[in-house]
DNA sequence: CCATAAACGTTTGTCTCACCAACGAAATGT
DNA sequence: ACATTTCGTTGGTGAGACAAACGTTTATGG
C-alpha cells in the first residue's frame, strides 16, 4: 500500500504571489484533504499490514462486533465492500481464525458469518494500533485542535449525506 | 499566515478515553479524512469532466503559468506526475490546443511544453470552477472554519513531509 | 401448486490509476 | 572514444472499485 504519491511535490516557494487566488491554487481546500488523507492511508495501511491486516479486515470484524454475526450480502451492505470482493476479506479472516464461515440453516443461500474470540483478540489490537496512528497523523495539532478538525469534517461528511438523500431518496419519495 | 487562532472553543464531546474509543471508530480522523476527501474528488472530477478536463490537466496548466515553458522532465517533477502518465497528459492538452509540444533546439532530447493563449484562457475557466467546487464542498462551514480548515490540514501536511525529508534527505546529507 | 422473479455467494472480467522497466535518441563526463 | 546519464515513449504490473453472469436457494403471485 506504500503506493500512493501525490499530486503536490511543490514547496511553497510561490513567488509569483499577486493574487489570492494564485496563492490559493496551492492550497485548495480539495487539494490539502486529498494530500492528507493519503498520508493518512499510507499509515495505516503500513500500520494495519505490520498486524497482517487491511482496511476491509478492520471494517468487517467491526461490523460484526457491532451487529453481531451477519450474513456477506448484509455485511456488504453495511461496510460498504462489494460483495464480489467481500469474498476475499471473509477467506483471509477466516483463513487467520479470525471469523467463521457456516452456512445459514435457516436460509441456504447464506452464509452466516461469525467473530471469533481470537477475531475479538485481533479487533481489539487493531483498535490500539490505529488509535496510534491517528496519534501519529494529528501529531503537530493539540487535542483542542483535533476535535475541531474531526468535527469539521463530520460536518462536510454529514450536510453532503443529507444533499445526496434529498437528491436520490426525495422528501417525499 | 497566523497558524492558530484560538483553538478553545470546539464542542468537547467527551473526554472519557475507554468510551471514546469504542465510539471513536466511526470518527477516527483518517477514516473521516478519507471520506472526505473522496467527496472533494468526486465534486472535483464531475466539474472537471464538465470542461472536458481533468486534474492532471489543471496541475499542469499551473505549473506552466506559475514557472513557464518547461521540458516534461521537469514538469514531471513539478507536478508529480510520472513521466509515463505524463505523456498522455500532454498529448490531451496539445489536443485541445491548451499546450504546445515543441522539440528543443537545444538539447533535441527534450520537448518544450508551453502554454498558448487559449490554454491559459481554459486555466482560468477551470480557476473559477474549482473555486466553486470548493464552495460546494465546504458549504456548511462559515468562512472563519474554512480557515480553520485548511490551516490544519496545511500544518498536518507539513509535519509530515518535514519528517520525511529527517529520514531521507537528512539533515546532514 | 407451479412458474417467475428475486436474493445469495462466487467467479470472472473490466476499467482506472500509480508505478516500474526498458528502449532508442541525444547529451554529457572522463 | 567510450561509458553514463537524461529524455520521451511504449508497454506492462498490481491493486482497487465496480459490473455481469451463473448456479443455488428462497419468495411471490396467479
Amino acid at each position: 500500500m506504500s503506493k500512493k504519491a501525490d499530486t503536490g511535490a511543490g514547496d511553497m516557494t510561490d513567488g509569483s504571489g499577486d493574487r489570492a487566488a494564485a496563492a490559493g491554487l496551492r492550497g485548495l481546500p480539495s487539494r490539502l484533504l486529498g494530500l492528507t488523507a493519503a498520508q493518512a492511508d499510507r499509515l495505516v495501511g503500513e500500520g494495519l499490514a505490520g498486524a497482517d491486516a487491511r482496511k476491509w479486515h478492520y471494517a468487517v470484524l467491526v461490523a460484526l462486533q457491532e451487529s453481531g454475526p451477519a450474513s456477506q450480502a448484509t455485511l456488504s451492505r453495511r461496510t460498504g465492500i462489494y460483495r464480489s470482493d467481500l469474498v476475499a476479506v471473509i477467506n483471509e479472516l477466516a483463513e487467520r481464525g479470525h471469523v467463521e464461515r457456516a452456512p445459514d440453516p435457516a436460509d441456504r443461500r447464506r452464509n452466516v458469518i461469525t467473530i471469533t474470540t481470537q477475531g475479538r483478540r485481533h479487533a481489539q489490537r487493531l483498535d490500539k494500533l490505529l488509535a496510534g496512528v491517528q496519534d501519529q497523523l494529528l501529531a503537530p495539532l493539540s487535542p483542542a485542535e483535533r476535535t475541531q478538525l474531526t468535527s469539521l469534517l463530520a460536518r462536510i461528511l454529514d450536510h453532503h449525506a443529507q444533499a445526496a438523500r434529498r437528491a436520490s431518496g426525495g422528501p417525499s419519495a
